[in-house]
Order: structure tokens, then sequence, then C-alpha cells
DNA sequence: GACCCGTCTCTGGAAACGAT
DNA sequence: ATCGTTTCCAGAGACGGGTC
């Protein structure tokens, strides 16, 4: 089907709040995205101080806005090829549920994750919300729906691969004060072994596993690490907490251009937190930085996306 | 049920800071 | 002065509890 959808029309579905149900529902959205980029014809201007990022910028109709810094190493522009990649990510996590982690010793499933593709169809999907989303009149609006449809995405996909995973709020006590207890919302909470209990929401189990997810981690992954300290010393146990994030670039004003990018991941008290306070059990990137490749403290501590997917999370 | 209020959480650009 | 790094911040939304 050719979209005649309007960015009107889309704007209106990354609003809507009963959608999402499932991983078709953003590739429903992605797909009319792409298509409409054909229609529209937006200006695409390639970032003066990092050419691998790109922007759209929408015409007068849509005020001039300016879409976030896409990587176009990740972005699949063209309709077709989303199409294609879509179908073979669906038909991998199908894959990935049947065989688990002996999948990655399949000759034809390796041979598949060199094309990166995983983190490929979950970059493109997420950042089509979010440029649609930098079209909206309210920011705030925007930031808060990119955020819950990242989150709500990324359970879709553990789920998918036979994982029970939910969003959970547990109630932590507080040592010397009984009256108070610290009322903790988690994203995601999850583990190998079937269904979670509905009568023992407000807890964590042994085997499960908290995952925090964000957009960009910025000045918020300090309280991931927090996170870990306060609920291993509070519940009396080695709590695992992992940490999921799409990207971690900004667009950033130049002297000479406005669509300069800045890295916005804080390497330093990354490093700080995991050897003075705990290392995290998991750090992925769906569109790593550099230097997390490159720099080798980095790297024994931050993978990317596909890899816990296919690898980490039948581990942990 | 409807409504309000307090709490907790969401993000990305702006602002501030720091190194050169 | 410029630019990379770190911090600040606004307002949205989910949810629980209280009141009617």
């Amino acid at each position: 089907m050719m979209s005649s959808a309007t960015l009107f029309d889309l704007q209106a579905s990354v609003k809507d709040k009963s959608a999402f149900r499932q991983i078709e529902d953003y590739y429903a959205l992605s797909y009319a995205f792409l298509n409409l980029l054909i229609e529209i014809q937006p200006t695409r201007i390639v970032s003066p101080n990092d050419p691998r990022y790109i922007f759209y910028q929408f015409d007068k109709t849509y005020r001039h806005k300016i879409t976030r810094p896409l990587n176009s190493d990740l972005f699949i522009e063209a309709t077709d090829d989303f199409q294609i990649a879509f179908e073979r990510f669906i038909s991998f996590l199908g894959d990935l549920k049947r065989f688990g982690q002996t999948a990655i010793n399949k000759s034809s499933i390796q041979e598949y994750l060199k094309s990166n593709e995983v983190n490929k169809i979950v970059y493109t999907c997420q950042q089509i919300i979010g440029s649609i989303g930098d079209s909206f009149e309210n920011p705030n609006q925007s930031r808060k729906r990119v955020g819950q449809l990242f989150e709500n995405l990324v359970k879709l996909l553990i789920k998918e691969i036979g994982f029970a995973c939910e969003s959970r709020t547990i109630s932590v006590p507080i040592p010397d004060s009984p009256d108070y207890m610290m009322s903790y919302e988690l994203d995601l909470v999850f583990s190998k072994n079937g269904a979670i209990i509905a009568s023992e929401h407000e807890l964590i189990h042994p085997g499960e596993i908290i995952g925090s997810v964000k957009t960009t981690s910025k000045d918020r992954i300090d309280k991931i690490f927090l996170d870990k300290f306060l609920l291993t010393k509070l519940l009396g146990r080695e709590i695992k907490v992992i940490a999921i994030f799409l990207h971690d670039v900004q667009r950033a004003r130049r002297a000479n251009s406005i669509f300069g990018i800045n890295s916005t991941f804080k390497t330093n008290h990354f490093l700080g937190y995991t050897v003075a306070l705990n290392r995290l059990d998991g750090v992925y990137f769906v569109d790593p930085r550099p230097n997390m490749v490159a720099d080798f403290s980095l790297r024994s501590e931050i993978d990317d996306f596909q890899y816990l997917l296919v690898n980490d999370i039948w581990r942990l």
C-alpha cells in the first residue's frame, strides 16, 4: 500500500497511547514515514563536523522543523530495503526464540549478524518515531512519547525471543525508617523462566534482571549506577542491572553551522562509577559512539544491542 | 464514576563549564 | 574564541490515593 498519510497523521499515531502493542506497529509507522519522505522531499542536511550524521528539515507546512541527527550508517532510508530487512529481522527473532543461545553457533545466523541488521532496524524504527516527534508543536510531549515508545519497543523485542518482560514499580524498604518506602519504577524486569506471578509484582525475584532503557545516557547514566548500588544494598542481595541506550549524540550549534553534533556520553563518569561504585551487568548501545569501540576501557564494558539479544541475554 | 494532587519518570536543547 | 563535556531544566504523562 502506497502511503497517503501526512506527517500530521503520523504525529497522531505517535501520540496514540493505545498504539504500538506489537512490533509490526513500529514497521507500519516506519514504512509510512519513509514513503512520506519520498513524497514531501524534505531537505537532507549532512552534519559538517561528523558527515555520518544527517538531518531532515521539513518545509513550511511543518514550520521548517529539523529532525534529530540520524546516523546514516544505521538509518535505512530506502523503503524497499527497509521492508526486506524488516521481514528478515522478524524471521531472525523467530530463530533466536527457537534456538536460544545456540543460535549464535549457526553459520547462517553468524552471516546475518555481520550485516548489523538488528541494530539498523531498531535504530531506524526508533529514530523515525523521534523524527516525527521533532515535528511536534510541543517538544516535551515529544520527549515523553519518544521515551515511552523506545522502552515499549525493547520490551516487545525481549518478549518476542521468549523472555518474560514487564515494567514494574517496586516498593523498597528504607532501613531505620519503617514508615517510609521508596517507590522505584523499573523500566524492564525480565527473566528466562516463564510468566510473572501477578501477586508478586512489588518485588524482584531471583533470576530476574532489571533493564534500564533510555534513548541517550547523558547525565541520566548516574541514576542507573545508583539503582544497582541502592537496590543491592537495600534488598540485601546482588541485583543485576543492565542499561540499554539508543545513542548518545545531540545537535549542537557551532560558530559556522547550526547542524553540528556532539557526543553526550560521559566517559569519565562512566568509568569512575564502574570502578568505584559497581560494574553494571551489561551496557548496550544501538548506535555506540566511536570511542566505545576504540577505547579499551570502554570496549570491555559496552557492547551493541544486537550482541545483547544474541548472546548476553541468554547468559545473564 | 470523575477530578485533583503529589510523586516519579521521560527527554533534548540550552546553558555553563573547562581545556586549549 | 572555539568547541567538547557536563549540568540544568521545562513540561508531559503514568499512577496511586483522597474526596465527592
